[in-house]
Order: C-alpha cells, then sequence, then structure tokens
DNA sequence: CTGAAAGCGCTAACAG
DNA sequence: CTGTTAGCGCTTTCAG
C-alpha cells in the first residue's frame, strides 16, 4: 500500500493535523516543523490521497464537461477558455456522450456519484424538465447549445442573428436566390431551428417569402453538403448563394460543386458556421459565422463557479456573446 | 447536506451493511428485504457518494486519458476505442496537455492524487526515465507515440514502416525527385523520426540517396505546409512527389499547390498522414496513410486492465497494429 | 440472511 | 504553535 499522511506524521514526529497544515499551509505552523515535515515528504514520495480528502470536504474540485464528439473541432477554443477559467481551483474532465442520451445519463451519475462538482454540457439530449430538476440539486450549466423553457446557466450566441446576418451578406450583394441547408427540422437542436428563423426573417426583411425548395434538409455532415448541393442543381433556377448551418455541410457543398465545374465564390457562394479549422484550409476558404469559443468556455466557468461559490442566488441567465462573420473565398 | 446510506438504512428498517449489499448485490440478501430497500432508494432519490465507497475500496474505476490537443481529430476514433472497450466497469476521462509538460504534470496529478486508477498517454512531454519511474509505482499506457527506452505498454503502428510504404508508393510510379515535410530533428517525437527513417530507407531501395533539399522542417500545421511547397517550388528541380508527415501539412501543400496553378495529383502528388476526416473532404482527396485508431484505442485499455488487474506480471510490450494507406485524389 | 463495528485517508474543531 | 479526536460515506469482516 502507498504511504498516507500518517507515515509522514510518524516519521516526521509530529502528528497527522501538522501534516494537514503544512500539506494545506492555511494554519499557523512553525517554519522549522514544517521544514521537517517537507523534507519527510518528500523522502517518501508521499502525496496526499484526494479520496479521502475530498470525502471529508465533500468536494473534489472537478469539474465534468459532457462533449457530444470529439470529431469536430468546434470545441477545442471552448475547452481551452473552460480550463484557464478553471486553473489553477479546477480541473477539467472531459467526456464524450457521442450524443446517446444513455451515455449522457450515465456520465452525470458523475454528478451524483459526487466525483465531479459540477457539469458543463456543450450539447445535450435531456430536455428541458430533466435539465430544471437536475439544476434543483446539482450545478450545471450550458454551453454553445441552449435548451427551449430550461432555466439553467447557459452560454451562447445569438444564433438567429448569426444566420440573419449571414444571409443578409448574400442579400446586399444581390443574391436572391438563396439556399438554406440545415437539420431535419423540428425536433432539432434550438441552435439549427434559430439559424433557419434567422435565415427566414432575412429574406422577408428583402421581400422574398421563403420556398422549401430552397431547404435541404438532412444532418450535420460533409455527405449531406454534398447531397444538398445535388438536389440544388436539380432545380430550374438553382440557388446562387447557399447558407449551411455547418461548416462541414459547406465543404461538401463547395466540394461536390468543383466536382461539377461550377466556380464557388462568383457563380456560387456559399457561407458555412462555426469557423472550424478546416474553413481556413479548404479551397476556396469557407466564408464563415465565428462563435467566440474561448471566451464562451470561460465565460461558463466562471459563472459556474459564481454559483458553486454563493449558494444564496443561483444564477440561471442565459448569456449571448457575439458572433462574427469570417469572410473568405467562397463568398467574398 | 445529501441523502446517505444511513438515511437509506434508517427508512428501510435494516442496518447500513444490508443497504450495501443490496447496492452492490454481491452477497446474500432475502429478496424481501432487497425489494424495500430499492423501494426506499428510488423514493429518496439516493445515489451513492462514491467518494466514501472509492476511499474504502481505494479504486475510482477511472482511467484518465491526456491529450496533447483536441484540435487534431485524429484522436476521436482511439477515443471511442477506449471508451467502448472500458465499459461498463470504467469510465474514460478526457484531458488535454496542449503539449505542455507543466500541465501534464498537473494532470498525472490525478494518478499521484488516486483520483484515477490509471492513465493511457497519446503523446508525452516525459522522457524514459521519468515514464519508467511512472510505471513502477502507477498503471499507465502510451498510446500512438513510443518513446524510446520507455519500458512501459505501448500500442502504436509502425511509423518507419507506414513512411516506407507511403514513399514506395510514388517509386512504383516511377517518381523518383521525392520531398519531405517534416518536423525540426532529433529532439522530435519519435513518430516524426520513425517517419523519416521509412522515407530514407525507401528511397535507398531504390538507389537514390536521400538529399536534405528536399527534406523540409517544420511544425505540423497547415501554414507549415503552405510554407514547405513555396520552399520546393524555388528549388531547380522541385519534387514530383511530396510525403507528408501529417495531414494538415498535405492539406497546406494542396492548398499552396492549387493556388500556384499547379495541378495537384498528376504534376505534383501527394501524401499525407493520419486519415483525419478533412482528408475525404479535401479537393482533390488526401492520399494518407491510416492508423487503426479504434483497435488502438480498444486494444491499450484492454491491456492496461489486464496489468491492473493481474499484479503479479506487468505486461510493458510495445504493441504494433496495421497500419494501411488510403488512396486519393491527390496521387492516384 | 442480517447487524455491529472497524477503518479507508484526510480535515477541522477543540483544547492546550 | 501543536496534538487529540471525531467523523466524512462507504464496504467488509466477524458474529450471530
Amino acid at each position: 500500500m502507498s504511504v498516507t499522511i500518517k507515515d509522514v506524521a510518524k516519521a516526521a514526529g509530529v502528528s497527522v493535523a501538522t501534516v494537514s497544515r503544512v500539506l494545506n499551509n492555511n494554519a499557523a505552523v512553525s517554519d522549522e516543523t514544517a521544514a521537517v515535515v517537507n523534507e519527510v515528504i518528500k523522502e517518501l514520495g508521499y502525496s496526499p490521497n484526494f479520496l479521502g480528502r475530498n470525502l471529508r470536504k465533500c468536494e473534489t474540485n472537478n469539474i465534468l464537461a459532457i462533449l457530444p464528439s470529439t470529431e469536430h473541432t468546434v470545441y477545442s477554443d471552448i475547452i481551452k477558455g473552460m480550463q484557464d477559467a478553471a486553473f489553477p481551483n479546477y480541473d477539467i474532465l472531459l467526456s464524450t456522450s457521442n450524443s446517446y442520451l444513455d451515455t449522457e445519463m450515465r456520465l452525470l451519475e458523475m454528478l451524483f456519484n459526487r466525483t465531479v462538482d459540477a457539469a458543463v454540457l456543450l450539447g445535450t439530449q435531456l430536455d428541458a424538465n430533466a435539465l430544471n430538476d437536475l439544476n434543483k440539486r446539482y450545478n450545471i450549466a450550458l454551453c454553445c447549445e441552449r435548451v427551449t423553457d430550461a432555466k439553467v446557466l447557459t452560454v451562447t450566441i445569438n444564433n438567429e442573428q448569426a444566420a440573419y446576418d449571414a444571409v443578409k451578406m448574400f442579400l446586399d450583394k444581390g443574391k436572391r436566390k438563396i439556399g438554406l441547408i440545415t437539420t431535419s427540422g423540428v425536433t432539432d437542436a434550438p441552435s439549427s431551428a434559430d439559424r433557419e428563423l434567422g435565415y427566414k426573417r432575412a429574406l422577408a426583411d428583402y421581400g422574398i417569402t421563403s420556398d422549401e425548395k430552397y431547404i435541404f434538409r438532412c444532418s450535420y455532415d460533409y455527405t449531406d453538403g454534398r447531397n444538398g448541393l445535388k438536389y440544388f442543381m436539380s432545380l430550374d433556377e438553382p440557388p446562387e448563394a447557399i447558407f449551411c448551418i455547418s461548416d462541414l455541410l459547406a465543404a461538401g457543398v463547395i466540394k461536390e460543386a468543383l466536382k461539377n465545374g461550377i466556380s464557388v465564390g462568383s457563380e456560387l457562394q456559399v457561407c458555412g458556421f462555426d469557423n472550424i479549422s478546416l474553413s481556413e484550409m479548404y479551397t476556396p476558404g469557407i466564408t464563415t459565422v465565428s462563435q467566440p469559443g474561448y471566451d464562451m468556455g470561460r465565460t461558463v466557468i466562471n459563472k459556474l463557479l459564481d454559483n458553486m461559490h454563493n449558494s444564496a442566488f443561483k444564477n440561471n441567465d442565459t448569456i449571448i456573446l457575439n458572433h462574427s462573420i469570417i469572410m473568405r473565398g467562397s463568398a467574398k
């Protein structure tokens, strides 16, 4: 078995309380004894067993972040922001649900188990009721994806406005036939629905009533984008511009367009969403909506820590950060 | 405070020992009492505090995976494999070091602290000595990146052979002027060095002595690839084919080539490494070396669990899994 | 089949 | 400034 605080105490000729004090240096210990204890700690290669400490203090200083997947690079800035905000008092533990409800539930057990002090959900399969219940007993927050009617601390952007801005960009260039590639509809993540609303509002502001034939509904991925373009090309009057709710969709659109000899950026303009690293690397570069990932990560952790430490008033606000549009070759 | 095993015991009119037994159903409890206890558990919304359990059992059933970053999609298959192999007895906690030694050390504290039972390093800043020391007291494993002279359980591919195969593909097509884009040299990750060795061996097998002017040394990223191509184009006799030790480098090369009107796939052939999702999406698709990520993840966890449970003989082998080459447009 | 009791490693009153 | 002691929530002998 490994070396414990007792072993250190014995070897240093002091009580365990004293060892604990030098470990946490929060109480007065004479410099001499502290020196002796530290010496012994080093000698014995002792490091405190946090299982004991955590049990006693009823906290772990760990925060769980549940990601839908690690495939999308969208989250890396957010994670960095979370880590920086948590440092040095808390560690961020990442875990992936693969967008399965049961996996997500299994991960949330860590909250029930007290293995972590709080959880941040970057996308969730839970509904508002489940989240509200959870929020009563535990410290949780949402980041990126809001959930309608969930009164839970949330950090996100205004997806409706972001989509509006993107589509307005097309409109301001004189484009009128503007396609949308989005997910399948009602049951979707609110962010998708919001983006669709923004698309429609922009059209409406320019006196255009949106037409379902210019909306292609599918999943989030690259191949869906390819299919989307094939569909649009089959129309009598194909769109001159396409707004995609993810960069992967946009990449698929562009790949398929290039394959068909369509010049992207002039003949067909394309805008994505998220500003993943791919967007810069693609040829042509993908014009896209950028979320302030790092700030979102910092903000959600800071607010969450506030909630954890000031139990009096729990902040359940939805905090909106600013998006921006990154212009690249696919829509100059 | 939350409800404990004591509360359950009292409410069910049994001892805490009995509650513990039904919780772990490993000891005989009468069906009736079990039913009563389960009823009470549900009623009170009790879930066991793992801090107590873990302290008592001296294990957490958590395994830490330290990633250099979450930016690279390379790891997502590996992570899925690890999770599947760990399920349902263990959880995989992810964490990122951002390739900083001090961050990595801080994360390894979780091992010392007993917050996790084991750790898998997908790339490390530690040297062989540090790893060997660590391996004496804790359960660790390496995945993807081997470390020279580290006698630690490792799961990886044969990077030297993989690079050999990729370069041989060029040679078999009659290419003789073959460029290499790799990292800066001696201090690098062994995988990079191995790939360089494979490159040189393939050339040697075809009677070509490798020429430093055909080797561009930089970092791993997209912009480095662009710079690499610029450099090669400045040569009197630019290479006809370029082997890059990462797909991002290959993407940079291709982007810059297209920008300069070089036709990629015929005039210039390019091969990457890792088969990240970008490779398929790029135009042209990137020919690349694929690592069996899912299998690597499964394997490393299975072997690690063996080590954790059969303390008698610790397996410190290096396990090599098979790579393959994925042919796409950048080198048909 | 069940209960009593010890103890995992640590912290935090409390007393001195 | 330091030691004694109780106890965090749980599991697991040991008796019965």
